[in-house]
DNA sequence: AACTTTGTTCAAAAAAACTTGAACAAAATG
DNA sequence: CATTTTGTTCAAGTTTTTTTGAACAAAGTT
């Protein structure tokens, strides 16, 4: 015999729908679902939530949860929030969409441009090794054409961040003309 | 007993590294390793590659390449090649970034982001089924959030593609001040 | 100090994504 | 028109990722 479940819906339909946004927002960056799932549910909540209260609502363990945490902490995409009378964690959503951008951007993208960085300089060593001048001179060619994606994919970023709201980003070596848009 | 492998390296040391750097840059992008790996090896040879010849230098299956330059296609990642006196199909990679990055985003954001509108529509109507008022306040808020940060996306489409080139893209509402930068 | 509350860790289970290869279709060749 | 070449499809196998839950640690209570 089945465990008998309440039947109190745990979530509305309008917010089961927000939280299906966001976690197919979670699976377009890579994100697993149940990350889409918790920051879903903090969007949906006017006041913060403890642990407690994602595990139960979303019905899901309190492993995925505090690693969900975890990883949206990391991302600066939610919050502490200090609840007077509880010595739980509180958390609440960031909203502002810099602010959750520039997280995404930092812990995901920047680590693999600068480590991309390192490997194309041994690429350049490599093709050195090469048997004749032809091959060699058209794997220079290449490695130029990846290195000049790199450099526009970061000039990117600062204008991104820009029109995002207006924040400086990511700039090692000043080009001057920086202060678009 | 294994079977005799051939020793002729069918991959020199620096194609390794550079394909192993596409393998990567697909993963980010979610795309499985089978595709970086053959536009890897398209980016890194200056003749025009076969179905065959990407088979026996990437070791992959048939029904790899079969997908992975199928889903190339799609992107606009890989071109045809006419080769004179083959009828097999030759593949070249695509080397422009702006036209790169427009395929992945036609292919990948734009659906979603259109699909997304049409559930925030939803939800508006769900919201509206909400028991008191303060509720469906709170939840318009963050409805209104949401298409805010859809907003703001679309109009970035553009601006990202004018960076990397100078192209009109993914323009519905012409709101004038479109040709910066 | 024993007990409770709160949250983390991690090995195992489950699910999802990717790859393989054999069967198949389409078109060119002889 | 039978045969070969070329490439696609898809069910089954493999690998990777995600989720679970029980054991554990840390800190607060009584």
């Amino acid at each position: 015999m089945p465990v008998t479940q309440s039947d109190t819906p745990i979530l509305s339909a309008w917010e089961t729908s927000m939280i299906d946004v966001f976690v197919r927002a979670a699976g377009l960056i890579g994100l697993p679902r149940s990350i889409g799932e918790i920051y879903g549910l903090l969007f949906c909540t006017p006041q913060a939530l403890s642990f407690d209260e994602l595990v139960e609502r979303l019905q899901i363990s309190k492993g995925s949860v505090s690693q969900g945490l975890k990883v949206l902490r990391q991302l600066g995409a939610v919050k502490l929030h200090y609840v007077p009378g509880s010595r739980r964690d509180h958390y609440q959503p960031e909203l502002s969409m810099k602010r959750l951008v520039r997280g995404f951007i930092k812990d995901q993208f920047e680590p693999h441009l600068l480590s991309g960085s390192e490997r194309l300089d041994n690429i350049d060593a490599l093709i050195e090794e090469e048997g004749d001048e032809a091959s060699r001179a058209h794997a220079r060619n290449r490695l130029g054409t990846l290195r000049s994606w790199q450099q526009r994919t970061r000039k990117l970023m600062p204008i991104v961040m820009a029109v995002l709201g207006g924040a400086k980003f990511f700039d090692k070596e000043p080009t001057g003309e920086e202060t678009i848009i």
